[in-house]
DNA sequence: CATAACGAGGACTAAATAGTCCAGGAAAAG
DNA sequence: CTTTTCCTGGACTATTTAGTCCTCGTTATG
Protein backbone atom coordinates (compact mmCIF):
# COMPACT_ATOMS: atom_id res chain seq x y z
CA UNK A 1 0.00 0.00 0.00
CA UNK A 2 2.95 2.42 -0.98
CA UNK A 3 0.95 3.94 -3.51
CA UNK A 4 -2.63 6.99 -2.40
CA UNK A 5 -3.33 7.13 -5.67
CA UNK A 6 -6.57 4.87 -6.39
CA UNK A 7 -5.50 3.61 -9.98
CA UNK A 8 -1.91 4.27 -10.24
CA UNK A 9 -0.43 3.44 -13.75
CA UNK A 10 1.99 0.81 -14.07
CA UNK A 11 5.43 1.79 -14.05
CA UNK A 12 7.75 3.47 -16.34
CA UNK A 13 5.62 3.81 -19.62
CA UNK A 14 4.38 7.03 -21.16
CA UNK A 15 0.77 6.98 -20.16
CA UNK A 16 -2.01 9.08 -21.92
CA UNK A 17 -5.03 10.56 -20.50
CA UNK A 18 -7.01 8.18 -22.59
CA UNK A 19 -4.94 5.08 -21.02
CA UNK A 20 -5.36 6.14 -17.58
CA UNK A 21 -9.08 6.44 -18.26
CA UNK A 22 -9.28 2.80 -19.83
CA UNK A 23 -7.64 1.59 -16.77
CA UNK A 24 -9.86 3.08 -14.61
CA UNK A 25 -12.87 1.76 -16.20
CA UNK A 26 -11.43 -1.56 -15.96
CA UNK A 27 -10.88 -1.32 -12.39
CA UNK A 28 -14.60 -0.16 -11.68
CA UNK A 29 -15.84 -2.57 -13.43
CA UNK A 30 -13.78 -5.29 -11.32
CA UNK A 31 -14.57 -3.48 -8.27
CA UNK A 32 -18.82 -4.06 -9.64
CA UNK A 33 -18.85 -6.76 -10.58
CA UNK A 34 -16.92 -8.77 -8.03
CA UNK A 35 -18.51 -7.13 -5.16
CA UNK A 36 -21.70 -8.23 -6.40
CA UNK A 37 -20.45 -11.78 -8.12
CA UNK A 38 -17.13 -12.53 -5.76
CA UNK A 39 -13.75 -12.34 -7.06
CA UNK A 40 -13.46 -15.92 -8.34
CA UNK A 41 -16.96 -16.63 -9.85
CA UNK A 42 -16.01 -13.29 -12.01
CA UNK A 43 -14.29 -13.87 -15.44
CA UNK A 44 -11.93 -11.66 -17.26
CA UNK A 45 -14.42 -11.53 -20.61
CA UNK A 46 -16.99 -10.49 -17.66
CA UNK A 47 -14.70 -7.20 -16.57
CA UNK A 48 -14.00 -6.83 -20.34
CA UNK A 49 -17.52 -6.29 -21.26
CA UNK A 50 -18.45 -4.18 -18.53
CA UNK A 51 -15.85 -2.04 -18.94
CA UNK A 52 -16.07 -1.57 -22.47
CA UNK A 53 -12.86 -2.54 -23.31
CA UNK A 54 -10.93 -5.63 -24.90
CA UNK A 55 -9.05 -8.16 -23.43
CA UNK A 56 -5.67 -6.76 -24.95
CA UNK A 57 -6.47 -3.56 -22.85
CA UNK A 58 -6.77 -5.76 -19.97
CA UNK A 59 -3.45 -7.55 -20.62
CA UNK A 60 -1.80 -3.94 -21.66
CA UNK A 61 -2.88 -2.87 -18.24
CA UNK A 62 -2.89 -6.00 -16.20
CA UNK A 63 -0.10 -8.89 -16.41
CA UNK A 64 -2.44 -11.42 -15.58
CA UNK A 65 -5.74 -11.81 -13.49
CA UNK A 66 -3.99 -11.99 -10.25
CA UNK A 67 -2.83 -8.63 -10.43
CA UNK A 68 -6.26 -7.22 -11.49
CA UNK A 69 -7.60 -9.01 -8.53
CA UNK A 70 -3.97 -6.94 -6.47
CA UNK A 71 -4.89 -3.68 -8.57
CA UNK A 72 -8.64 -4.09 -7.10
CA UNK A 73 -7.45 -4.76 -3.25
CA UNK A 74 -5.57 -1.33 -3.68
CA UNK A 75 -8.46 0.49 -5.49
CA UNK A 76 -11.10 -0.81 -3.15
CA UNK A 77 -8.69 -0.39 0.52
CA UNK A 78 -8.35 3.10 -1.01
CA UNK A 79 -11.93 3.77 -1.76
CA UNK A 80 -12.71 1.88 1.75
CA UNK A 81 -10.24 4.36 3.52
CA UNK A 82 -11.48 7.32 2.27
CA UNK A 83 -14.89 7.20 2.83
CA UNK A 84 -13.82 5.96 6.61
CA UNK A 85 -12.16 8.78 6.84
CA UNK A 86 -14.67 11.21 5.62
CA UNK A 87 -16.65 9.43 8.98
CA UNK A 88 -13.80 8.79 11.67
CA UNK A 89 -11.55 11.88 11.20
CA UNK A 90 -13.35 14.03 13.51
CA UNK A 91 -14.81 11.22 16.04
CA UNK A 92 -15.45 13.01 19.17
CA UNK A 93 -17.98 11.40 20.43
CA UNK A 94 -20.07 8.16 20.97
CA UNK A 95 -23.06 10.46 19.39
CA UNK A 96 -20.78 10.55 16.18
CA UNK A 97 -19.89 6.80 16.84
CA UNK A 98 -23.48 6.25 16.40
CA UNK A 99 -23.49 8.38 13.12
CA UNK A 100 -21.19 6.16 11.53
CA UNK A 101 -22.48 3.10 12.67
CA UNK A 102 -25.88 4.62 11.20
CA UNK A 103 -24.34 5.48 8.20
CA UNK A 104 -22.60 1.60 7.42
CA UNK A 105 -26.10 0.25 8.04
CA UNK A 106 -28.23 2.40 6.15
CA UNK A 107 -25.72 1.92 3.10
CA UNK A 108 -25.68 -1.75 4.09
CA UNK A 109 -29.32 -2.15 3.93
CA UNK A 110 -29.74 -0.67 0.63
CA UNK A 111 -28.82 -3.88 -0.98
CA UNK A 112 -30.87 -6.20 1.82
CA UNK A 113 -27.73 -6.87 3.26
CA UNK A 114 -26.40 -8.29 0.02
CA UNK A 115 -22.54 -8.85 -1.06
CA UNK A 116 -21.21 -7.83 2.49
CA UNK A 117 -18.08 -5.76 2.98
CA UNK A 118 -15.76 -5.41 -0.27
CA UNK A 119 -12.98 -5.84 2.00
CA UNK A 120 -14.06 -8.66 4.30
CA UNK A 121 -15.33 -11.03 1.68
CA UNK A 122 -12.19 -10.35 -0.60
CA UNK A 123 -9.72 -11.12 2.56
CA UNK A 124 -12.17 -14.22 2.87
CA UNK A 125 -11.67 -15.69 -0.90
CA UNK A 126 -8.13 -14.68 -1.52
CA UNK A 127 -6.38 -14.95 1.96
CA UNK A 128 -5.78 -18.63 1.41
CA UNK A 129 -4.85 -18.26 -2.25
CA UNK A 130 -2.50 -15.09 -2.15
CA UNK A 131 -0.16 -14.54 0.07
CA UNK A 132 0.16 -10.55 -1.47
CA UNK A 133 -3.37 -10.25 -1.79
CA UNK A 134 -3.72 -11.07 1.80
CA UNK A 135 -1.47 -8.92 3.53
CA UNK A 136 -2.70 -5.95 1.41
CA UNK A 137 -5.92 -6.54 2.99
CA UNK A 138 -4.14 -6.89 6.45
CA UNK A 139 -2.76 -3.56 6.24
CA UNK A 140 -5.90 -1.83 5.74
CA UNK A 141 -7.76 -3.18 8.05
CA UNK A 142 -5.10 -2.04 10.08
CA UNK A 143 -5.46 1.07 8.90
CA UNK A 144 -9.34 0.99 8.84
CA UNK A 145 -9.04 -0.05 12.72
CA UNK A 146 -6.39 2.88 13.61
CA UNK A 147 -9.16 5.09 12.52
CA UNK A 148 -11.90 4.22 14.73
CA UNK A 149 -9.13 3.87 17.44
CA UNK A 150 -7.38 7.35 17.00
CA UNK A 151 -10.81 8.55 17.25
CA UNK A 152 -11.62 6.76 20.85
CA UNK A 153 -8.30 8.06 21.60
CA UNK A 154 -9.31 11.54 21.52
CA UNK A 155 -12.39 10.55 23.64
CA UNK A 156 -10.20 9.24 25.80
CA UNK A 157 -8.03 12.28 26.50
CA UNK A 158 -10.81 14.56 25.86
CA UNK A 159 -12.33 12.71 29.29
CA UNK A 160 -15.13 11.09 27.25
CA UNK A 161 -13.58 7.75 27.92
CA UNK A 162 -12.66 6.39 31.20
CA UNK A 163 -8.91 6.13 31.11
CA UNK A 164 -8.97 1.83 31.44
CA UNK A 165 -10.92 1.79 28.21
CA UNK A 166 -8.32 0.30 25.25
CA UNK A 167 -8.78 1.57 22.49
CA UNK A 168 -6.88 -0.57 20.29
CA UNK A 169 -8.98 -3.32 21.73
CA UNK A 170 -12.33 -1.81 21.51
CA UNK A 171 -11.46 -0.77 17.97
CA UNK A 172 -10.41 -4.59 17.42
CA UNK A 173 -14.09 -5.70 18.78
CA UNK A 174 -15.40 -3.63 17.13
CA UNK A 175 -14.19 -4.56 13.65
CA UNK A 176 -15.13 -8.09 14.27
CA UNK A 177 -18.34 -7.32 15.15
CA UNK A 178 -18.74 -4.78 12.09
CA UNK A 179 -17.45 -7.67 9.53
CA UNK A 180 -19.27 -10.99 11.20
CA UNK A 181 -22.35 -8.55 10.99
CA UNK A 182 -21.50 -7.98 7.19
CA UNK A 183 -21.08 -12.13 7.03
CA UNK A 184 -24.48 -12.60 8.46
CA UNK A 185 -26.68 -10.00 6.41
CA UNK A 186 -25.02 -11.57 3.59
CA UNK A 187 -26.21 -14.81 4.57
CA UNK A 188 -29.84 -13.65 5.53
CA UNK A 189 -30.07 -11.35 3.01
CA UNK A 190 -31.12 -9.38 5.59
CA UNK A 191 -29.24 -6.05 7.49
CA UNK A 192 -30.59 -7.06 10.86
CA UNK A 193 -27.65 -8.93 12.43
CA UNK A 194 -25.63 -6.13 11.34
CA UNK A 195 -27.37 -3.74 13.12
CA UNK A 196 -27.58 -6.14 16.71
CA UNK A 197 -23.93 -6.71 16.25
CA UNK A 198 -22.59 -2.96 15.75
CA UNK A 199 -25.27 -2.15 18.61
CA UNK A 200 -23.44 -5.39 20.64
CA UNK A 201 -20.10 -3.25 19.92
CA UNK A 202 -21.48 -0.05 20.58
CA UNK A 203 -22.79 -0.78 23.91
CA UNK A 204 -19.60 -2.15 24.77
CA UNK A 205 -17.82 0.73 24.03
CA UNK A 206 -20.29 2.93 25.93
CA UNK A 207 -19.72 0.38 29.17
CA UNK A 208 -16.55 2.61 29.53
CA UNK A 209 -17.84 6.08 29.27
CA UNK A 210 -17.32 8.28 32.11
CA UNK A 211 -20.88 9.28 32.21
CA UNK A 212 -22.67 6.13 31.51
CA UNK A 213 -26.24 7.76 29.48
CA UNK A 214 -29.03 5.65 30.89
CA UNK A 215 -30.67 5.32 27.19
CA UNK A 216 -29.55 1.87 25.14
CA UNK A 217 -28.09 2.59 22.40
CA UNK A 218 -31.34 3.03 20.34
CA UNK B 1 -31.02 -29.65 6.01
CA UNK B 2 -34.11 -32.39 6.17
CA UNK B 3 -31.14 -34.69 6.84
CA UNK B 4 -29.78 -35.34 9.99
CA UNK B 5 -27.39 -37.98 8.33
CA UNK B 6 -23.73 -36.82 8.34
CA UNK B 7 -23.51 -38.38 4.62
CA UNK B 8 -27.16 -39.98 3.12
CA UNK B 9 -26.46 -41.69 -0.13
CA UNK B 10 -28.46 -40.71 -3.06
CA UNK B 11 -32.29 -42.05 -3.29
CA UNK B 12 -33.13 -45.55 -4.87
CA UNK B 13 -30.14 -47.57 -5.55
CA UNK B 14 -29.40 -50.48 -3.85
CA UNK B 15 -26.09 -49.42 -1.80
CA UNK B 16 -23.70 -51.06 -0.78
CA UNK B 17 -21.12 -50.85 2.39
CA UNK B 18 -18.59 -50.07 0.12
CA UNK B 19 -20.30 -47.29 -1.83
CA UNK B 20 -20.91 -45.39 1.55
CA UNK B 21 -17.73 -45.37 2.20
CA UNK B 22 -16.43 -43.79 -1.16
CA UNK B 23 -18.97 -41.46 -1.00
CA UNK B 24 -17.81 -40.71 2.65
CA UNK B 25 -14.38 -40.08 1.70
CA UNK B 26 -15.37 -38.11 -1.10
CA UNK B 27 -17.14 -35.89 1.43
CA UNK B 28 -13.68 -35.60 3.90
CA UNK B 29 -11.73 -34.85 1.31
CA UNK B 30 -13.80 -32.45 -0.43
CA UNK B 31 -13.75 -31.01 3.19
CA UNK B 32 -10.39 -30.81 3.90
CA UNK B 33 -9.51 -29.50 0.85
CA UNK B 34 -12.07 -26.63 0.47
CA UNK B 35 -11.02 -25.29 4.15
CA UNK B 36 -8.05 -24.84 3.25
CA UNK B 37 -7.86 -23.32 -0.33
CA UNK B 38 -11.87 -22.43 -0.61
CA UNK B 39 -14.50 -23.76 -2.14
CA UNK B 40 -14.10 -22.27 -5.82
CA UNK B 41 -10.00 -22.83 -6.10
CA UNK B 42 -10.55 -26.99 -5.46
CA UNK B 43 -11.18 -28.71 -8.47
CA UNK B 44 -12.84 -32.09 -8.82
CA UNK B 45 -9.57 -33.64 -9.78
CA UNK B 46 -8.30 -32.60 -6.23
CA UNK B 47 -10.78 -34.16 -4.59
CA UNK B 48 -10.72 -37.20 -6.46
CA UNK B 49 -7.12 -37.29 -5.90
CA UNK B 50 -7.43 -36.98 -2.25
CA UNK B 51 -10.07 -39.04 -1.64
CA UNK B 52 -8.67 -42.21 -3.61
CA UNK B 53 -11.62 -42.47 -6.21
CA UNK B 54 -11.81 -41.93 -9.98
CA UNK B 55 -14.03 -39.46 -11.91
CA UNK B 56 -16.96 -41.95 -12.38
CA UNK B 57 -17.41 -42.02 -8.71
CA UNK B 58 -17.76 -38.41 -8.19
CA UNK B 59 -20.14 -38.29 -10.83
CA UNK B 60 -21.64 -41.38 -9.76
CA UNK B 61 -22.36 -40.18 -6.26
CA UNK B 62 -22.74 -36.32 -7.16
CA UNK B 63 -24.82 -35.33 -10.16
CA UNK B 64 -21.67 -32.23 -10.70
CA UNK B 65 -19.55 -29.83 -8.20
CA UNK B 66 -22.49 -27.97 -7.84
CA UNK B 67 -24.20 -30.72 -5.85
CA UNK B 68 -20.98 -31.91 -4.18
CA UNK B 69 -21.18 -28.11 -2.71
CA UNK B 70 -24.22 -28.63 -1.10
CA UNK B 71 -23.69 -31.54 -0.01
CA UNK B 72 -20.44 -30.59 1.64
CA UNK B 73 -22.74 -27.69 2.75
CA UNK B 74 -24.48 -29.85 4.65
CA UNK B 75 -22.20 -32.01 5.75
CA UNK B 76 -20.60 -28.86 7.38
CA UNK B 77 -23.13 -28.01 9.44
CA UNK B 78 -23.94 -31.23 10.80
CA UNK B 79 -20.72 -31.56 11.99
CA UNK B 80 -20.52 -28.05 13.12
CA UNK B 81 -23.53 -28.31 14.89
CA UNK B 82 -22.49 -31.83 16.20
CA UNK B 83 -19.38 -30.14 17.86
CA UNK B 84 -21.54 -27.39 19.31
CA UNK B 85 -23.56 -29.25 20.94
CA UNK B 86 -21.44 -30.92 23.16
CA UNK B 87 -19.97 -27.59 24.04
CA UNK B 88 -23.43 -25.65 24.48
CA UNK B 89 -26.00 -28.13 25.05
CA UNK B 90 -25.76 -28.13 28.69
CA UNK B 91 -24.32 -24.32 28.92
CA UNK B 92 -25.65 -22.65 32.38
CA UNK B 93 -23.49 -20.88 33.71
CA UNK B 94 -20.97 -17.58 32.22
CA UNK B 95 -18.17 -20.02 33.09
CA UNK B 96 -19.31 -22.13 30.74
CA UNK B 97 -19.64 -20.01 27.96
CA UNK B 98 -16.10 -18.93 28.73
CA UNK B 99 -15.31 -22.50 28.62
CA UNK B 100 -16.61 -23.25 25.03
CA UNK B 101 -14.78 -19.57 24.10
CA UNK B 102 -11.36 -21.21 24.73
CA UNK B 103 -12.26 -24.31 23.16
CA UNK B 104 -12.80 -22.17 19.96
CA UNK B 105 -10.01 -20.17 20.34
CA UNK B 106 -7.95 -23.29 21.11
CA UNK B 107 -8.56 -24.61 18.06
CA UNK B 108 -8.16 -22.21 15.89
CA UNK B 109 -4.78 -21.05 17.27
CA UNK B 110 -3.76 -24.62 16.12
CA UNK B 111 -4.10 -23.40 12.60
CA UNK B 112 -2.56 -19.86 14.02
CA UNK B 113 -5.69 -18.16 12.71
CA UNK B 114 -5.94 -19.46 9.26
CA UNK B 115 -9.09 -20.63 7.19
CA UNK B 116 -11.42 -19.54 9.48
CA UNK B 117 -14.84 -20.72 9.98
CA UNK B 118 -15.84 -23.34 8.15
CA UNK B 119 -19.36 -22.43 7.54
CA UNK B 120 -18.37 -18.65 7.95
CA UNK B 121 -16.18 -18.71 4.85
CA UNK B 122 -18.57 -20.82 2.36
CA UNK B 123 -21.12 -18.54 3.44
CA UNK B 124 -19.04 -15.49 2.14
CA UNK B 125 -17.98 -17.65 -1.11
CA UNK B 126 -21.38 -18.94 -2.02
CA UNK B 127 -23.74 -16.86 -0.79
CA UNK B 128 -24.08 -14.47 -4.32
CA UNK B 129 -23.24 -17.30 -6.01
CA UNK B 130 -25.57 -20.39 -4.91
CA UNK B 131 -28.95 -19.80 -3.35
CA UNK B 132 -29.44 -22.96 -1.90
CA UNK B 133 -26.32 -22.94 -0.49
CA UNK B 134 -26.86 -20.17 0.96
CA UNK B 135 -30.30 -21.04 2.60
CA UNK B 136 -28.93 -24.07 4.16
CA UNK B 137 -25.76 -21.83 5.54
CA UNK B 138 -28.53 -19.63 7.03
CA UNK B 139 -30.47 -22.46 8.44
CA UNK B 140 -27.27 -24.21 10.26
CA UNK B 141 -26.35 -20.37 11.31
CA UNK B 142 -29.60 -20.07 12.81
CA UNK B 143 -29.80 -23.63 14.50
CA UNK B 144 -25.76 -23.06 15.88
CA UNK B 145 -26.94 -19.43 17.39
CA UNK B 146 -30.55 -21.45 18.92
CA UNK B 147 -27.57 -23.89 20.98
CA UNK B 148 -26.74 -20.44 22.03
CA UNK B 149 -29.55 -18.64 22.92
CA UNK B 150 -31.02 -21.89 24.39
CA UNK B 151 -28.41 -21.87 26.89
CA UNK B 152 -28.71 -17.94 27.21
CA UNK B 153 -32.80 -18.96 28.28
CA UNK B 154 -31.57 -21.55 30.94
CA UNK B 155 -29.42 -19.11 32.45
CA UNK B 156 -32.20 -16.41 32.50
CA UNK B 157 -34.65 -19.03 33.89
CA UNK B 158 -32.65 -19.44 37.16
CA UNK B 159 -31.50 -16.29 37.32
CA UNK B 160 -28.21 -15.83 36.61
CA UNK B 161 -28.73 -13.39 33.98
CA UNK B 162 -31.18 -10.62 34.30
CA UNK B 163 -34.57 -10.68 33.12
CA UNK B 164 -33.83 -7.67 30.26
CA UNK B 165 -31.57 -9.54 29.08
CA UNK B 166 -32.21 -10.81 25.11
CA UNK B 167 -31.03 -14.14 24.67
CA UNK B 168 -31.60 -14.23 21.17
CA UNK B 169 -30.09 -10.32 20.46
CA UNK B 170 -27.08 -11.11 22.75
CA UNK B 171 -26.65 -15.11 20.39
CA UNK B 172 -26.71 -12.84 17.54
CA UNK B 173 -24.15 -10.31 18.61
CA UNK B 174 -21.64 -13.30 20.02
CA UNK B 175 -22.29 -14.89 16.92
CA UNK B 176 -21.32 -12.02 15.00
CA UNK B 177 -17.92 -11.74 17.21
CA UNK B 178 -17.11 -15.39 16.46
CA UNK B 179 -17.53 -14.91 12.90
CA UNK B 180 -15.50 -11.55 12.72
CA UNK B 181 -13.10 -12.87 14.73
CA UNK B 182 -12.31 -16.03 12.85
CA UNK B 183 -12.31 -13.63 9.70
CA UNK B 184 -9.76 -11.12 11.06
CA UNK B 185 -7.54 -14.08 12.40
CA UNK B 186 -7.54 -15.38 8.77
CA UNK B 187 -6.09 -12.47 7.33
CA UNK B 188 -3.98 -11.89 9.78
CA UNK B 189 -3.22 -15.00 10.24
CA UNK B 190 -2.78 -15.23 14.31
CA UNK B 191 -5.45 -16.05 16.68
CA UNK B 192 -5.62 -12.51 18.63
CA UNK B 193 -8.26 -10.54 16.92
CA UNK B 194 -10.68 -13.60 17.77
CA UNK B 195 -9.75 -13.49 21.21
CA UNK B 196 -10.32 -10.00 21.34
CA UNK B 197 -13.83 -10.12 19.61
CA UNK B 198 -14.88 -13.05 21.64
CA UNK B 199 -13.90 -11.50 24.97
CA UNK B 200 -15.83 -8.39 24.13
CA UNK B 201 -19.12 -10.31 23.24
CA UNK B 202 -18.32 -11.85 26.82
CA UNK B 203 -18.02 -8.77 28.78
CA UNK B 204 -21.23 -8.15 26.80
CA UNK B 205 -23.29 -11.10 28.35
CA UNK B 206 -21.75 -10.82 31.36
CA UNK B 207 -22.85 -7.47 31.96
CA UNK B 208 -26.42 -8.53 31.73
CA UNK B 209 -25.79 -11.06 34.75
CA UNK B 210 -27.44 -10.55 38.10
CA UNK B 211 -24.22 -10.65 40.55
CA UNK B 212 -21.68 -9.27 38.68
CA UNK B 213 -18.75 -10.58 39.46
CA UNK B 214 -15.08 -8.81 39.85
CA UNK B 215 -14.64 -6.45 37.82
CA UNK B 216 -17.16 -3.64 37.39
CA UNK B 217 -18.76 -3.88 34.07
CA UNK B 218 -19.50 -0.18 33.97
C1' DC C 1 -19.16 -71.89 -8.61
C1' DA C 2 -21.95 -69.46 -12.05
C1' DT C 3 -23.95 -65.37 -13.04
C1' DA C 4 -25.96 -61.06 -12.54
C1' DA C 5 -25.77 -56.70 -10.44
C1' DC C 6 -23.06 -53.27 -8.92
C1' DG C 7 -18.65 -50.54 -7.94
C1' DA C 8 -13.94 -48.98 -9.56
C1' DG C 9 -10.88 -46.95 -12.77
C1' DG C 10 -9.40 -44.04 -16.10
C1' DA C 11 -9.25 -42.57 -21.04
C1' DC C 12 -11.81 -39.40 -23.54
C1' DT C 13 -14.71 -35.10 -24.92
C1' DA C 14 -16.76 -30.59 -24.20
C1' DA C 15 -16.88 -26.20 -22.38
C1' DA C 16 -15.19 -22.32 -20.17
C1' DT C 17 -11.68 -19.17 -19.42
C1' DA C 18 -7.03 -17.49 -19.37
C1' DG C 19 -3.67 -15.55 -22.13
C1' DT C 20 -1.24 -14.13 -27.14
C1' DC C 21 -0.70 -11.67 -31.28
C1' DC C 22 -1.17 -8.67 -34.99
C1' DA C 23 -3.32 -5.20 -37.95
C1' DG C 24 -5.01 -0.69 -38.00
C1' DG C 25 -5.77 3.91 -36.09
C1' DA C 26 -5.13 7.96 -33.00
C1' DA C 27 -2.00 11.15 -30.93
C1' DA C 28 2.34 13.41 -30.40
C1' DA C 29 6.71 15.33 -32.44
C1' DG C 30 9.44 17.46 -35.87
C1' DC D 1 1.88 17.21 -43.22
C1' DT D 2 4.71 13.31 -42.41
C1' DT D 3 6.54 10.07 -39.47
C1' DT D 4 6.88 7.65 -35.34
C1' DT D 5 5.14 5.97 -31.23
C1' DC D 6 1.81 4.24 -28.57
C1' DC D 7 -3.12 2.74 -27.91
C1' DT D 8 -7.15 0.00 -29.43
C1' DG D 9 -9.77 -3.92 -30.98
C1' DG D 10 -10.72 -8.40 -31.59
C1' DA D 11 -9.61 -12.84 -33.71
C1' DC D 12 -6.93 -16.59 -32.27
C1' DT D 13 -4.56 -20.28 -29.23
C1' DA D 14 -3.59 -22.70 -24.99
C1' DT D 15 -4.90 -24.40 -20.73
C1' DT D 16 -7.67 -25.75 -17.31
C1' DT D 17 -11.51 -28.01 -15.55
C1' DA D 18 -16.03 -29.91 -15.85
C1' DG D 19 -18.44 -33.73 -17.32
C1' DT D 20 -19.14 -38.53 -20.27
C1' DC D 21 -18.49 -43.19 -21.35
C1' DC D 22 -16.74 -47.69 -21.65
C1' DT D 23 -14.21 -51.69 -19.74
C1' DC D 24 -12.85 -54.48 -16.17
C1' DG D 25 -13.13 -56.26 -11.47
C1' DT D 26 -15.74 -57.49 -7.22
C1' DT D 27 -19.31 -59.03 -4.47
C1' DA D 28 -23.58 -61.15 -3.39
C1' DT D 29 -26.68 -64.92 -4.09
C1' DG D 30 -29.20 -69.06 -5.96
Amino acid sequence: MSDEQVAAPTNRRRISQRGIATRERILEAANRLMFVRGVNATTLDDVREASQTSKSQLYHHFADKQELVRALVKYRGALVLQRERGGLERLRSFSGLVRWRNALVQANSLNNGKYGCGLGSMAVELSDQDEQARSMLLETFAAWEKLISDGLHRMRDSGALRQDADPEKLATGLMAALQGGYLLANAAHNVAPMEVALDMALEHIKSFLSQPSGEPTR
